[in-house]
DNA sequence: CAATAAAGAATGAACGTTGATTCATTCTCG
DNA sequence: CGAGAATGAATCAACGTTCATTCTTTATTG
């Protein structure tokens, strides 16, 4: 009743018909019976179908990225590799690796390109995401020396991770959790062999 | 006028409507528009509009993995590295990444999970070039003996080039075609230092 | 403490638009 | 002329949006 949580229930029930049937299949009759509610809801909170969508978009990419900030702000006598490890951790982190989320990632991903709104959000998204990890890696790599290009890892990096992604959404038979995991780390560790030390 | 040029025709407006508006935004009036041809013209020759967007898809796909299997079929007596270096050269050469063909691409995929016409064909086409990376690299890995685990790098290897052509898609500023090969070249360098030996 | 007024939420039927599909007609070659 | 291809106006269903009405909660007053 309160208004931010229907609001956050719509978002949910937006969710779920995106993984359920698609993005470009969304109705506003489906996410309102999703919710138990009645036709005309979405539109008095959200005042149109398209900005229901792009709250939605807004939603998963902040929850995503307050989660990244609070690895990367780990204060704490945290050496950087123990960073870097946390961070591969929470990126297959069962939370994040969710069906649903990873369903309405792509979908918005799919549309980006030729939309600006969505694309502005994702852009925001990537920027700041992409920001901390190449300081992070950066941070790792200094301890290795002008071996390796941190830069160039980082990229590779970053693109792995979406890469796995879309393999665990598209093929979680070939694919889990624990072995993306597994792969990033395998990575990591041909450019920081120190990262995995016997562990794993 | 030939029928499968008309077809062809369609397929291509088809591509360019999704890349320009998204997938959720293309219309028959569009698509037939863009071809410069009349409202009825795409029922007539594929029955519907679900129909026209599953070839479109099929499209796509089968002349990536055309081009994919002309590279593994290469017999002439190519090493394994040379063939793997191909590979790489062929995911990102022009043609490949050009815009319009990935943003298809990705836009299919966002859908995909929820859509089982997708989701067969993408499946269809993932299976197939995967079979073949790990098929290659594992030949690649053979020449280096137990100290590399061959179906982890082509995890990775495959991961890796998903993420980088989404990167290419939404952020060409930051990513290009050129980059984008040589950090699939760093990935593979790290495993198989042999092959960019002095080059590059 | 009722009783009631006022405000805010929620409903869902009705409306108007959009867009896929159909098909009678026209066009174009052989 | 005849057959296949193409046209584009008409049809019909689906969907986003609106809004008069109903329900719920809070505030006010005798």
């Amino acid at each position: 009743m309160p208004k931010a949580l229907r609001k956050r229930q719509l978002i949910q029930a937006t969710m779920e018909c995106i993984a359920g049937v698609g993005l470009s299949q969304v109705t506003l009759a489906a996410v309102t019976r999703k919710a138990a509610l009645s036709q005309g809801i979405a539109n008095l909170h959200f005042d149109s179908k398209e900005n229901l969508l792009m709250e939605t978009l807004r939603f998963v990419t902040d929850e995503y990225n307050s989660g990244l900030q609070r690895i990367f702000a780990a204060s704490g006598g945290e050496s950087a590799e123990m960073q870097l490890r946390g961070l591969v951790e929470f990126q297959f982190s069962p939370s994040v690796t969710e069906v649903t989320k990873m369903a309405v990632w792509f979908a918005f991903y799919g549309e980006a390109k030729s939309r600006p709104t969505y694309q502005s959000i994702c852009a925001d998204m990537d920027r700041k995401s992409a920001q901390g990890m190449k300081k992070l890696i950066t941070r790792v790599a200094l301890a290795y020396g002008q071996e390796v290009d941190a830069a160039l890892i980082a990229d590779g990096y970053i693109a792995l991770i979406d890469g796995l992604w879309l393999n665990l959404l598209l093929s979680p038979r070939k694919l889990n959790r624990v072995r993306a995991k597994r792969v990033a780390l395998c990575y990591l560790s041909g450019f920081f062999p120190s990262l995995v030390e016997g562990s794993n």
